[in-house]
DNA sequence: GATGAATGAGGTTTCATTCAT
DNA sequence: GATGAATGAAACCTCATTCAT
């Protein structure tokens, strides 16, 4: 019971140098991504992670301590693909770009895909809550500085809270396309990225971009 | 728990059988309710639901064949309860109205409470899905109807597709509240009831349907 | 673990003077011996047997102290009605004689039907074995009397061990005919009672009786 | 039991895993063997069996998936034992020859005990029943090859049906012991052998190949 | 390092029996 | 007396984790 605590920051039992062992750590990873993703986190066992590696159930404890670290690692990983790039608001068409984000967004979430088992685990492993949460507010802070920049300049409606449409943002960025598919449409990004845009940018602030993109996209044919 | 008390002072608790296991079913619910929330449904054990209910290991499955079933029984019954009333856009400052139904559907929805838990189980359980999605699509359906009567009266911008605006706005009401109370904030129903209002409303409406509500409440003075 | 010996002799809970109560307690015993036949004795519930019986299934618990209790009622209930009519062997050709007396038994025991489930019942109660014994015991003597008395009149072979015959006889009473049966054939009495008869008369003591017994039908003629 | 302590005294016990699980397996068996004798087929646990056998209960699975799964490996495992040899009857004193039969088969009777616990289950698992049928039926077919060839060498009753025997004998050979044992007595395989031979040999025939047995046994002194 | 058999705690579920109504 | 809901011990089985090879 006291050497749990030992787990709980889950470091490594032995740090893999060798081609093999980073080859079979990686296995391992893509091995309980997609089994985690398939089965959920509570029904995929050590042992199937194993198998599914090719690798026997042992060699599992010796790159992870844990089904848990795992998945940790496992988010650790890949949060950090959830990145957006940093918008560039002024350049070209807004409901474009946003369009562009969303899709990218939408498809890395896919690619990871883990949001899902998270809700369950958040509840009893604060751990997890915080490597997610600092995982969120990474991007958050990234939306929330490409808003602000285009507050500054003026594009933004003058009377609304940036935090609140940031989450708002990233909100629909997580859910929409997902929720839209459960009911049998197909994701349109195009009109999410209209509704957005709607939701930040004054209407004459979105016809200007607009010209001003058209007009570019004209000087360069 | 606190009407239990009520029993030891006075009157003699000759309740017919049939009200008896009611309640017991109904402390089950409440017990499997908490405790889903609290650890999450997998760390949940039948056994504790039922302790934690007051009743005897067996008596669980008395009331319910499984834990799944208990699960399934609070879903139904309570998925009626997100249903919200069907807003009048058109009679007061839209943002006060939103912001009510913001506040009232997050009220209930921290009473449910359950869908933190479902995303792992969707993935498994098709039954589940289909239940949840049956309430999400009647609530959908409640929302769309509100949108088209605005957009029929010429309130909402005319070039944007109502589905998606209605998906944006059950993302959000669903989502705002906690994701921001996650990161410390209380929840600000009347800035995210803003944001919302900016998706849907073209300016000079929201000016218009402000300045109307603000006189008849003049009036009312 | 003390008051277990109480149980072991199985006393009446209470003694069923009414009407009514004489039937429950056979609806009871019809119903557990129905339902032993057909599922098992370890497979067969209490509640089980109280139902098709038509009770409560804490009324089972007034008529009979245990589950137990109900079979040994069946036993000693029904291994009377095993017992074989006293056969003439003098009287009659004695392969008639006894192809009738085998089907008889047969048809009783297929009515009990009980033997099925008692092998494994007797290893761990050795009570049941003593009622059992009991049983076989008195019908084993019933039938060595019979032997003796033809062997007394010269009719049965001189060299033979009296009582190791009526084993045979029981054992292949007993068990040839659902043997048989479960072979796909009919059990045919008549040829189970020839070889039986080698078994236990000298060719010349058949002939003679089978003769006497074909005047003797003659003559009624 | 006696050769764990084998290994504490000298070598190393090496080995090859296969053979060590063979092992496991093979005390699983016993262990379930003994037991499911010992106290019935429903009375004993699958944790019992690991136990007496000397295992975790959750190596008890890895070996057989369930408690039915073990008994049926018993069966098919030993219903082979079984077998008899193929009986010469014309060789020598039939009596002889069948009383040395009989003593083998209930000597393995004994190793095997588990006819004792079949009965309550071939009613509700008819695979149990087809196994052990399939297993009975090959003893019968060589019992009754060998009926056969004596028959037509003319040592056997003209009139009678050989399946009728040969069942006979077979429900002779299985019975016999033990319920005589039963009641007491020490089985006496001679007299049974004597009682079967005169269901299937004229005394005539039987004389006849004692004296010409007599005659080979005197020949040799 | 790698292996996979072994462990045993712990979850699920059943059912003989009791007991308040 | 009758009822059937409640009890909880005990069976079944799984799987995270360890450890001998």
């Amino acid at each position: 019971m006291s050497d749990r605590e030992d787990h709980l920051v889950g470091e490594f039992p032995i740090l893999p140098k060798q081609e093999r062992a980073q080859q079979k750590r990686e296995s391992l990873l893509k091995s309980g991504h997609a089994l985690f993703i398939m089965k959920g986190y509570e029904h995929t066992t050590a042992k199937e992670i194993a198998a599914n590696a090719g690798v026997a159930t042992g060699t599992f404890y010796r790159y992870f301590s844990d089904k848990r670290q795992l998945l940790m690692a496992l988010l650790e990983d890949q949060i950090e693909l959830l990145m957006p790039p940093e918008p560039k608001w002024g350049v070209r068409d807004p409901e474009s770009t946003l369009a562009g984000l969303l899709e990218a967004y939408d498809r890395r979430l896919k690619v990871l895909g883990l949001q899902r088992l998270l809700p369950e685990l958040l509840a009893k492993d604060s751990e997890f809550a915080e490597v997610l949460a600092a995982g969120k507010r990474k991007i958050y802070d990234r939306i929330l500085f490409g808003i602000r920049k285009a507050y500054d300049h003026g594009l933004i409606w003058k009377d609304i809270d940036l935090n609140t449409v940031t989450w708002a943002m990233m909100i629909l960025a997580e859910n929409a396309p997902e929720k839209m598919k459960q009911c049998g449409k197909q994701a349109d990004y195009r009109e999410v990225a209209k509704v957005i845009c709607r939701m930040i940018f004054p209407p004459d602030v979105i016809k200007k971009l607009q010209t001003e993109a058209d007009e570019k996209e004209d000087n360069i044919k």
